[in-house]
DNA sequence: GCCGGGCATTGATTTATCCAATGAATTGTT
DNA sequence: AACAATTCATTGGATAAATCAATGCCCGGC
């Protein structure tokens, strides 16, 4: 049997992470909401309870070895001690508080227009955090608990992740107005054949999926171009650079096409990326999540469903 | 930025746990070193905070669904306190207060009186609790914090602990006093076809390792016997059923053998199995760790350069 | 209907936490 | 070198929290 009691609270080891990270007892109060005796008091009663000297008191507030190895460990004490209190939040009402969805950039801006309105208006307490970034990034948020669900393409790097499938995603090819392909009502893949490709900038998991759409179709990248988003790709699409692939999503309505572009689908079989949830084993928002996800998969399965105005 | 404050207290936290434990305010109480009223508050107090009822008041305190999904978190939570707490007492003297030692069976009884002596004098403050068991034994002894340090022959399953030699230890023959291979000083593992051979019940990692050793030699094992500890193999092959591999501390003085017992060396190269310690990596105990390997490599190195009575 | 186990409540007491004011030590400035 | 500024520690008193012993309430068994 391990030992009953611990002796020092959490409030405290609050404090001291508060300290690390200003590195000054006035600053760290502050951030904690109480005068700079109060945490100056319980920093040394800490100290005390442990036997052993954290801070190194000088002008400024400098950790001692031992001191850093024992805020790394307060900050997950305190991260875990602060999941309880969400767990407990979120069996309340899974469908209250916060819940913190991080994007990719070549989702976000394409996914939203479907679905923010509909899920304001059937998760009304709910409120949605939204952040743009990659997929490793956002494989990093979570692991570190800054995000509590991702909205990323499978495959999603790093195993210690659950996913849920969302909706399949058909890719279209842009091509500039009177280009000889608008001929066609559909195109297959090998059709592209010679044409200048535009693509993202690395770190785009959608720069990797169109080159493996592409990968039999002898393409040539067009060299020493990488657009920074997609709008910037579609724009130089409208410009008659080169043709690109764009996610369907980005190709309908409500994204407004400039008149100098056209969009056509592939032949069946369609090449298509996968847009899945991905979060924490054991998140203490599994439940909103599961709802979340729910909600995406209904709202979106329709507008994939539907013809798009270019068929 | 993640919400600065923990409302919840660590003490409320273990009467939970008791709680969840024995299903029974007073014993939990009791079990916390408090009164029953003190105990019933703070978990009223707790489910206050955390708005959640945690346990179903009946003729024994159930824990709700809910209430046992926040024991789970918060077991882990203390026992991530009490961690901070061992760490800041294993700086102040590495060398003092409790570490648990698990070794397996077939090294416990052979490497302590070569060492428990002289790692008392060496590190008089340092109390080391034993416990016997099989590696896979250890192995979750150690995953679940309930050791500090196992030590076992490599290889150790499970990738996530850190091990350390700590030395190497031949194989030799026992056989039976009179045994026609009794003729020869050394044998060669081909000598040994044809005999039979005496082995530890499943589930020891000597049974496999000296199955490994006679793995080319044809030696049948004796059907329908598995001795369950190295003695009573000692004493089968002293009452003539047939020979057995020993680890050569399990040989040597010591370890008394009977009359009617010989030890033989094998030829060079001897076949051998490597004795190494194990534990989780970032254990609070590190430190200690690291001394006692240092100091047991340090006193078995003579024990095993020396040459052995039967040699 | 009475008894006893089991948890909640009460009220008094001790303990912990907190703040405002102030002190002491160090640094930077004139 | 004296002075102001910054920063952490100390003090004393107020407030809140935790605790206990005693007691109350509820429920199941006899």
């Amino acid at each position: 049997m391990k030992t009953i009691n611990v002796h020092i609270s959490l409030r405290a080891l609050g404090y001291l992470v508060a300290l690390a990270e200003t590195r000054h007892f006035g600053k760290a109060a502050e951030r904690c909401f109480v005068s700079q005796p109060t945490l100056s008091a319980q920093i040394k009663k800490l100290e005390d309870q442990l036997g052993v000297q954290l801070v190194e008191r000088g002008h400024q507030a400098m950790l001692t070895d031992i001191g850093e190895r024992i805020v790394e460990r307060a900050r997950r004490v305190l991260d875990e001690a602060r999941e309880i209190e969400e767990v407990a939040r979120n069996f309340q009402d899974p469908l209250a508080g916060e819940l913190r969805v991080g994007l990719i950039p070549t989702v976000g801006p394409y996914l939203l227009p479907h679905v923010a309105a509909l899920l304001h208006k059937r998760f009304p307490r709910l409120k949605l955090l939204l952040l743009e970034h990659q997929t490793h990034r956002l494989v990093d948020l979570l692991r570190s608990g800054d995000i509590d669900v991702g909205i990323m393409a499978l495959p999603v790097p790093g195993e210690r992740l659950l996913t849920r499938v969302l909706y399949e995603e058909p890719f279209v090819v842009a091509i500039p107005d009177g280009h000889p392909l608008g001929r066609q009502r559909r195109l297959d893949v090998g059709e592209l054949d010679g044409e200048s490709l535009l693509l993202l900038e690395d770190g785009h998991c959608l720069r990797d999926q169109a080159l493996e759409v592409c990968r039999l179709a002898r393409i040539r990248e067009t060299p020493d171009f990488r657009a920074t988003s997609l709008e910037t790709l579609r724009q130089m699409v409208a410009s008659g650079v080169g043709i690109t692939l764009l996610p369907r999503l980005a190709a309908d309505r409500p994204m407004a096409n400039p008149d100098t572009l056209a969009v056509r689908q592939f032949t069946p079989p369609e090449p298509t990326r996968t847009i899945a949830a991905a979060w924490r084993p054991g998140s203490a928002r599994e439940e909103t999540i599961a709802n979340l996800c729910a909600a995406i998969e209904e709202m979106m399965a329709p507008v994939l469903a539907a013809r798009p105005a270019y068929a």
